[in-house]
DNA sequence: TCCTATAGGGCTGAATTTAGCCGTACTTGA
DNA sequence: TCAAGTACGGCTAAATTCAGCCCTATAGGA
C-alpha cells in the first residue's frame, strides 16, 4: 500500500476530548465532505470524482481519498487491469456518516442567506 | 468594536458550494464547538471558558469567540465596571446549532473506540 | 506591598494544509 | 504517430492556523 509522498506524524497531539472533535477529524480536509457525498451518490472513480469536483486538485483529492481509506470510511479496490482502474466504496461506517452529514448540510443550507455573506469578509485574526 | 491583532482577508475564495461547507466554514477551528457548548451550558465568561478549556490559549481563544461573534453566532455583552466584565451568550442562530452539534458528537463518541487509535497513527500526506 | 483576579493585546515562529507545477507508465482510438 | 484517457507521484512555495511567550491596566485581599 503506497501513501503519496509520505506519512506525517503530528507534533502536536490530535485532540479527541469529546466526540465532536472525533467527528472533526474525521471530515476536516477541504473536499472530504463533498468525497463522502459524491461516493455516496455513485461517483466512484479517481477521474470521475475530479471532473466532478473540478476546483480541486487532483494531486489533493487523492490524499484525502487516502485519508478517508485510512480511517476505514471509504475502500479502494483496484483493478488489475491494463490500464489500471480505481473504485471506491464507502464502508458501513462510511454509510454510517450520511445522516449526519445531511443534517450538518441541511443546517447550512437553511442558514447560507445569513451566513454567507458574512462569510466572504474578513475574519478576526492574531497574525497581521 | 476591536479585533485583536487585525482582520484578516483571505487570499483563496471560500468554498460554500453546499451547505456541508456552510457548516464547516462556522464551526472550523480548534476550539468552536467546545466554546460553542460550554456557552450552551451556561459558561458564559471569559476565565471560566479558559479554565474549562485550560489546554487551550487564552489568546486563541479570545479570537475564536471574536469569530463566532462575527458570524452571529453568540454575542458578547461588556459591562463597564471596574474590572470589566464580559458575558457570552448564544444567539438564535448559535441556539440552532446545538441539535446539530449534538448529532455530530454522538456519532464521535458511538465511534471513538474504533477510530481513537486509527486518529493517533501518522496521515497520509502531500508534504515530506 | 505583593499576589491574585478581571479582560485584552503585541509579537515570533512553528506546524499544518493547500495550490499548482511537472513527470512517469500504460492503452485506446483517430 | 499523436492526442487523450487511465492512475500515480515528486517537488516548491504559498496560505492558513496555532503555540507560547511577553506586556498593559484595574481592583481586591492578605
Amino acid at each position: 500500500m503506497t501513501y503519496f509522498c509520505g506519512m506525517y506524524e503530528k507534533k502536536i497531539p490530535v485532540e479527541l476530548e469529546c466526540g465532536l472533535h472525533v467527528f472533526m477529524e474525521v471530515i476536516s480536509g477541504k473536499w472530504k465532505i463533498n468525497l463522502i457525498w459524491c461516493i455516496h451518490s455513485g461517483i466512484i472513480r479517481p477521474g470521475e470524482l475530479h471532473r466532478r469536483i473540478p476546483r480541486a486538485s487532483r494531486r489533493l483529492l487523492d490524499t484525502q481519498l487516502a485519508q478517508l481509506t485510512s480511517l476505514g470510511i471509504i475502500t479502494k479496490t483496484v483493478f488489475s487491469q491494463k490500464p489500471a482502474k480505481v473504485e471506491y466504496a464507502l464502508t458501513p461506517l462510511g454509510k454510517s456518516l450520511i445522516p449526519v452529514i445531511a443534517v450538518t448540510a441541511k443546517w447550512g443550507e437553511a442558514n447560507r442567506p445569513l451566513l454567507e455573506p458574512l462569510l466572504q469578509l474578513p475574519t478576526p485574526t492574531l497574525v497581521q
